[in-house]
DNA sequence: TTTTTATGGTCAC
DNA sequence: TGACCCTAAAAAT
C-alpha cells in the first residue's frame, strides 16, 4: 500500500514501461471512462510525481490524475483480465491495470495548480524546499505526529514513515511541531528523504536494516531498538506507533 | 465463509 | 469530528 515511495517508483516503472508509446486506454469498471477515451491512442510523454499524486502526461496537453489512495493499486498483468478502472497497454503488449484509486480523471492546468498549491515540498523531488516544511511546522499548533500527515506540510509521508522516522530521530511524537528546533528539523528532513528514497529502490518500506528487521514501532508490541513496550494513540485520525523510552524528547 | 483491517483523502456539520 | 468512498488480504468464525 502507497506512500510516497510507491508512487515515485510507480512513475519511474511506468515512464519505462509505457513511456513513448501510443496507449490503448480503456475503462473496463466503468468509472473512468471519459478519461480513458480522452488517452486512449495518445503518447505517454512524461509521468509527474508529487507526494501521493502521479500526473500522466500525454501528447496533446492531456493529463491524466491518479492517487492510488488507501487500497488502490497498479499490477503488470500479461494477458487483460478483471475488471479494472483503468487498463493502459502498449502495441507491443505491455499491460498495466489500475483498481480502486481515489482518483483516476483528466485534470486542467487550474485544478492542477490548485492541487500542487495545496502540496508541501516532496523530499523525493530534486526541487523540494524544505525551508517551506520548516515554516508550515513552525505556523502550526498541532504535534509534530500530526503535521508530518499533513501533505501541506510536507508530500509523500504516511503513516509507516511518519512513525519511523520520528523513531529514528528519537523525537516525542505529541510535541508541537512550532517547538521543534532547527538541528531536529535538519536531521528529520534528511530521514525522511532516506527513508522514502530507500523505499523507491527496495519497492517497500524497510527503516529497521538489522537482519530480520523491518520496523522500528510500526504495529509492533516492543520497540525494536530498546525492546520496551510501544505506545499507540490515534493521531491524526490514524494510529500512532512511537517509543516512549527512547521518544522521551 | 464472513469480518476486520489497512501505508489516504474529501466532505458536511 | 465523523461518515463515507474504494479493494484485497489477513484474521476471525
Amino acid at each position: 500500500m502507497p506512500e510516497g515511495h510507491t508512487i515515485h517508483r510507480l512513475a519511474r516503472q511506468h515512464t519505462r514501461l509505457l513511456g513513448g508509446h501510443p496507449l490503448a486506454a480503456s475503462s473496463p469498471q466503468g468509472r473512468a471512462v471519459g478519461a480513458a477515451a480522452a488517452i486512449d491512442g495518445q503518447v505517454l510523454e512524461r509521468i509527474d510525481p508529487y507526494g501521493k499524486h502521479l500526473l500522466y502526461r500525454f501528447a496533446g496537453d492531456v493529463t491524466l490524475h491518479v492517487h492510488l489512495g488507501l487500497y488502490g493499486r497498479f499490477v503488470r498483468v500479461r494477458e487483460p483480465r478483471g475488471a479494472p478502472r483503468l487498463r493502459l497497454a502498449t502495441p507491443e503488449g505491455t499491460t498495466v491495470q489500475l483498481s480502486g484509486p481515489t482518483a483516476c480523471h483528466l485534470i486542467e492546468p487550474p485544478e492542477e495548480e490548485r492541487l500542487l498549491a495545496r502540496l508541501g515540498p516532496d523530499p523525493l523531488r530534486a526541487d523540494a524546499d524544505p525551508e517551506q516544511a520548516w515554516a508550515a511546522l513552525r505556523r502550526r499548533r498541532i504535534p509534530i505526529a500530526a503535521a508530518l500527515l499533513d501533505q501541506s506540510v510536507l508530500a509523500g509521508v504516511g503513516n509507516v514513515y511518519r512513525a519511523e522516522a520520528l523513531h529514528v530521530r528519537r523525537l516525542d511524537p505529541l510535541r508541537p511541531s512550532r517547538e521543534l528546533e532547527r538541528e531536529e528539523f535538519d536531521l528529520l528532513w534528511g530521514t525522511i528523504a532516506a527513508q522514502l528514497t530507500d523505499g523507491v529502490r527496495r519497492g517497500r518500506i524497510r527503516t529497521n536494516p538489522a537482519r530480520g528487521g523491518r520496523h522500528f514501532v510500526y504495529r509492533r508490541t516492543r520497540c525494536a531498538s530498546c525492546a520496551g513496550p510501544v505506545s499507540t494513540a490515534e493521531v491524526a485520525a490514524r494510529t500512532l506507533y512511537w517509543c516512549p523510552a527512547c521518544q522521551s524528547g
